[in-house]
DNA sequence: CTGTTAGCGCTTTCAT
DNA sequence: ATGAAAGCGCTAACAG
């Protein structure tokens, strides 16, 4: 069923089919009605590749996730990371793909995390298949910046860093230097002196922007920072376990009484290393994570975090987005960040 | 740039550029190379929208779950469920995409869990946007299946139940049954008599399986069913919690020797329960799990679980149904069984 | 082997 | 207010 077999059902052109289904201005309401009834009754849908090749916008949405699925340091037959090893790349797509459908949008979901995908990413962006980039992952990369920028898509970037603005890029970030800032100044109101901080992947903006947020605050309160304090992690389960061992390998004779832990995963398996050798926690070490993953909460119902809500940022940026899409000017846009809140639960206390 | 270009460049006509591009067989290698040689100079790619609508396939594979996202009867604005919940789901989606990507095919995410999105949904599949669908989530709907089928839209079921085959549907498969019968034999063969089942979801194609294999092996080894040592969980972190919770409340003076807990997720919170509960695992009780999450396995190292290769379902379904789209001939594919394995790791012991 | 031509189903000027 | 006609960029049947 197209649109001519509705104008000739309807006695009208397909001209005027094509007015009622666009909502055009001038056009009488008996007309409309009178089409539209043909529409309902058929359960007609204009096709959307046809509207798409004639020049209106598909309504479909990128959502481009930067990760490594490998790393190849480590070992490069065994996958370390992929996207459900994270919960927050797993409820962005969630939301985002929810936030999307609740507008009439559809989410392509595409990995890229190789040079070929690289190549892909740029035919996609070229193409009129997709109206708009969602780009995550953190790691901004100048190849892909290059490729965004010259094929004038629309782009809404999620807590990455950019030094720059450009036409078609706009940006959503979450509050993670002012969570992080918090989080460190909540142990310090605690009575805490001895702090020390597992970042997360520095490679990504949201890990830098938590540990410069924790180096500012213990300054800012006159404490000095201790090197050995400072362990890198990467945001996975395991390296909280890793990271929480290398800071206790690093001071035994001097260990901190307290902890801001860059995301409730690596909190998960840190506080089970710190059990494993006896530590009580909140008692002897006090703990705060990040991000309020729901994930993390059923794991240990008790821990002390600041909240990332996915949720909101998701929508925000598909909203933006679609808005940007429609709107085609960024400056009508507001590019506030979403707001980190404290979550007080169980796990600090004053040092002994 | 468009083909016309490339040909006037070239020095031929549109169609020429055309075959070129689709790779025709009676073209000359001079020509071919010509042509060739002006498409990389210039980056042209083919609009792909214009090639749909000319009628070309579509490099899109829709990818639908359905699942829910609130559990009405719990707590009506509270959401229970998403998508990053689940770990089969969330590996699904990694691997479904990776796999049509690593095949030229492009992944479009949709969340069915209302009835407008049911609505969608079949818009979707009415339209030339997807040339196929890969559906999971284990609840097959009636009314979402009446529409695949009026749609012809060639699809793949995931671990779905079906009764009857139809023209357009094709199955992937993994051991859920046989798995889950293993699992019970290997409890029996350590020596136990007294074996109880944690469920999955048992709305759930893959959690029916399961607990059917379970009734299965206890009958086939003469041991006797005890309906307080099976209890229904859904496959969630908590409800592995409660469910343990149950059990044990139920079955206080006569607790079981070794438990089935329907996947790792469960087990994860099971397990903590017991500790809790002054429990030594696998001293006390024995348990083995299902699917072999590498989540769970970073959590809890030594978990005895039967592999269900979700990376494997992924890329067999997506293989298939490329296979399906091209062509058009199901009976040319093959729907075998993705194996499952026993995992022996350190939560099976001979009962006390 | 290759060019010409007719669509694919829709939107959108242009004309009335 | 509405119909006729052109065109979006491509593929494919037809002709030679």
């Amino acid at each position: 069923m197209k649109s001519e077999d509705i104008a000739k059902l309807a006695g009208v052109s397909r001209s005027t089919v094509s007015r009622v289904i666009n909502n055009y201005p001038n056009i009488p309401e008996k007309t409309k009605q009178k089409v539209q009834a043909v529409i309902d009754k058929y359960g007609y849908t204009p096709n959307s590749i046809a509207r798409t090749l004639a020049g209106k916008k598909n309504n479909i949405i990128g959502l481009f996730i930067f990760d490594k699925f490998y790393n190849k340091n480590i070992d490069p037959n065994n996958p370390m990371y992929s996207i459900h090893d994270s919960p927050y790349l797993s409820e962005l797509i969630s939301y985002v793909t929810d936030a999307a459908e609740n507008n009439d949008f559809n989410i392509l979901i595409s990995v890229i995390n190789s040079q070929s995908k690289k190549n892909k990413f740029d035919k996609l962006i070229k193409s009129d298949i997709i109206s708009g980039a969602i780009i995550v992952g953190g790691e901004t990369d100048k190849e892909i910046l290059g490729k965004i920028i010259s094929s004038k898509i629309k782009t809404v970037f999620i807590d990455e860093y950019l030094d720059g603005e450009y036409d078609n890029i706009i940006h959503i970030y979450s509050e993670n230097y002012e969570g992080a800032y918090t989080a460190t100044q909540e142990l310090i109101k605690a009575g805490h002196k001895k702090i020390a901080h597992i970042t997360g992947n520095l490679k990504k903006f949201d890990a830098r922007e938590r540990l410069r947020a924790f180096k500012d605050c213990l300054i800012d309160n006159g404490i000095k920072l201790n090197k050995n304090y400072i362990i890198e992690g990467d945001f996975s389960l395991k390296s909280g376990y890793n990271a929480a061992k290398e800071l206790y390998e690093k001071n035994k004779n001097n260990m901190p009484t307290a902890i801001f832990i860059a995301n409730d995963l690596m909190a998960v398996k840190a506080i089970e290393y710190f059990k494993e050798k006896n530590f009580n926690i909140p008692q002897d070490i006090s703990i705060i994570g990040f991000d309020n993953h729901s994930f993390a909460e059923i794991l240990l119902g008790g821990l002390s975090t600041i909240s990332r809500p996915i949720g909101e940022l998701a929508i925000k940026a598909v909203n933006s987005l679609i808005t940007f899409i429609y709107l085609d000017d960024k400056s009508k846009i507001k590019q506030e960040k979403i707001k980190s809140n404290y979550i007080n639960r169980k796990t600090i206390k004053p040092p002994k």
